[in-house]
DNA sequence: AAAGCTTTTCAAAGCGCTTTGAATGACGGC
DNA sequence: GCCGTCATTCAAAGCGCTTTGAAAAGCTTT
């Protein structure tokens, strides 16, 4: 009877194993767990039955025996106007899930509107479906962090939060050194009028970034010209309008920074509309996420980049926030990576202006 | 006390409400849930008291008292060689995740080898997880589909999977008469040549597609050049890499079916780099799937091309799925979406050769 | 005022697991 | 042969909810 429900897929409960074994539900599920007050013998023929019948433990019954849910939260805000989903957010997410699986956590995803995000890691506390969460794409001075703190649930941030004092968890890449390394870069190369696409401003790490260059540029005593700085949702269109608009000032610049490889490839196009090519009559360098369908090139990198791969940054955010949960201790962890500067073809020398 | 508590966030349970409120969990329970046998005053009671402890009932024993998890499954196998994150799963996941929070449900993602998908979905099935899952990118004779038959789990295919009989539930874009549209467009303006840039063959919308512009050449006595044909996964640099090719033959197509934007942007790079334009020197048609970070231009379309948002695809399909799980019958659904063929700037008659 | 409804409320069982505290059995030492 | 010890096993309680079946309260009707 058993074996026929069994092979029909029906679940088999702990109940049912420890009845078809004899035993007492206790001492199953101690075997299955691990626990030692098993007699070997017992637990081999635990495990070979639970094997056979392809027994799996109720996620719920067993969250809410243990009080805990096995599972982490990412909460995604849509916002309402843009409705933009990040182009980095499918590698994060892989990276992450990743890890996940292999620890036996489930990744839970909450898309909601913007306005609704506070509520919705409210929820996710208060209903208990989460042991813990990772933010993303923080703000400076972001919200979520004070509240986070305040809730009670651990956390990770993929980035950080410039302007918040309190002490958290967080995995950034190290963009203000990769970007002033980019610009110091290009100052060698003789650029001096370098102009900056960056993403909203809001964005801590978009601060970070334009912080980098304009100190760079100040260090060598060059004037930033605002009128090259550009922000705003990372599209490719972002990248084609501003290089537009740049190539047609007077006093174009020379090099250009971008933040994403999707809007570089938008500058790539309006330089190619102007008929000139990059790397000769114009420098530029962009931030490479190392997205799985995006390569930069295959042999010589097309773009000269800083590089940092996203999709490690989800399975070591995912990694340490499943650290943070079983461990006792309440330390907080950080980690800061390298963004690599991979040189390609989108660089050179300022050409003479003739 | 009970203030303070809830004050600090830590999560208040129905007992507690009940106890504060003088009447049983039952009663309180009926009243949260709309049950007809409530007092109107005491229902009123009972709502404020929830809304002012900011109740929320714990989801895991919700679930396991009603026998249903409230979350819906998406498996993302990740191909131990090439692994690669499909560019459009971002948007579609927006989109299905805004209908699932309207209605209450949670979004489970889980990450898995592709030797592990069986595994997956039945773990997801016995442990019970999910309620129902989404299948993504199905392949010709997808094992998924009788898979996910024989276990009983309501399931909603994006896409469908040619070669399989049973009858099950799916949306899909009718890729068929897309390219077929777009091929007869390109012939309408000339075109003999055309050549494919497609995904995977092993996919059903690749194989539909092909077919399609197979089909569509043949009724007007055009043969197609195998060596015309290209497949992979949709990088951008299988679009660069394939046009790089097609330009170098003896006879170059003079027009390009591509079946996604990513890798219509890699083909727009090769043309460049080859000093031709498109829409002149030679003709692009791609699909595109409306994805938020990657617009098809702003004022007059970039590339001619089939377009079908699949955030939309995304959001119906969920729709879709949560209808599956609410109703009693057991009835398929099946949604065909038309893609629109937008006409823009990368398409025009075949040049003169000279 | 008792009987019969209807409306409203409640106590307790049950969902499938873990874990506490107790019981059982085996064993060696005296 | 009895006792303490250790290794195993078990029954039962509990996690926070829903839901069944019964009880209590409020109204009509006779």
């Amino acid at each position: 009877m058993l074996g026929i429900e069994s092979a029909l897929g029906e679940a088999m409960n702990l109940k049912q194993l420890s009845e078809l074994l004899g035993l007492s539900q206790t001492t199953v599920s101690r075997a299955l767990n691990g626990y030692p007050e098993v007699n070997q013998k017992t637990r081999e023929r635990v495990l070979e039955a639970a094997r056979v019948h392809n027994y799996r433990p109720n996620t719920r019954a067993k969250g809410l025996a243990t009080g805990r849910s096995m599972a982490v939260g990412h909460v995604i805000p849509i916002s309402s106007n843009h409705e933009m989903v990040n182009p980095i957010f499918g590698d994060f997410i892989a990276g992450a899930g990743e890890t996940y699986s292999k620890n036996g956590y489930d990744m839970i995803l909450s898309v909601v509107a913007d306005r609704d995000e506070e509520k919705a890691y409210r929820d996710l506390q208060r209903r208990g479906t989460v042991d813990g969460v990772i933010v993303h794409g923080p703000h400076m001075e972001d919200f979520r962090i004070p509240l986070l703190l305040d809730i009670g649930m651990p956390f990770v941030v993929h980035g950080r939060a410039s302007g918040i004092e309190a002490s958290y968890s967080w995995i950034d890449v190290n963009n203000y050194s990769a970007f002033s390394r980019a610009t110091r870069f290009l100052m060698d190369l003789g650029h001096r009028r370098i102009a900056l696409i960056n993403g909203l401003e809001e964005m801590d790490f978009a601060y970070r970034r334009r912080k980098a260059l304009m100190d760079t540029l100040r260090e060598r005593d060059v004037t930033a010209d605002p009128a090259l700085m550009y922000q705003g949702e990372m599209t490719e269109d972002l990248g084609y309008s501003a290089v537009k608009e740049m190539l047609a000032m007077e006093e174009p610049p020379t090099a250009i920074l971008i933040s994403s490889m999707i809007t570089a490839i938008g500058a790539r196009r309006a330089i190619g509309e102007a008929g000139l090519k990059m790397g000769r009559d114009i420098s530029v360098i962009t931030h490479d996420d190392d997205l799985s369908y995006l390569n930069n090139g295959n042999d010589e990198p097309l773009f000269t980049a800083t590089r940092s791969s996203v999709r490690e940054a989800g399975r070591r955010s995912a990694q340490m926030l499943l650290e943070m949960i079983a461990a006792a201790d309440k330390e907080d962890r950080q980690i800061l990576m390298e963004a690599d500067l991979i040189v390609g073809r989108s660089t050179g020398p300022v050409p003479d202006r003739g």
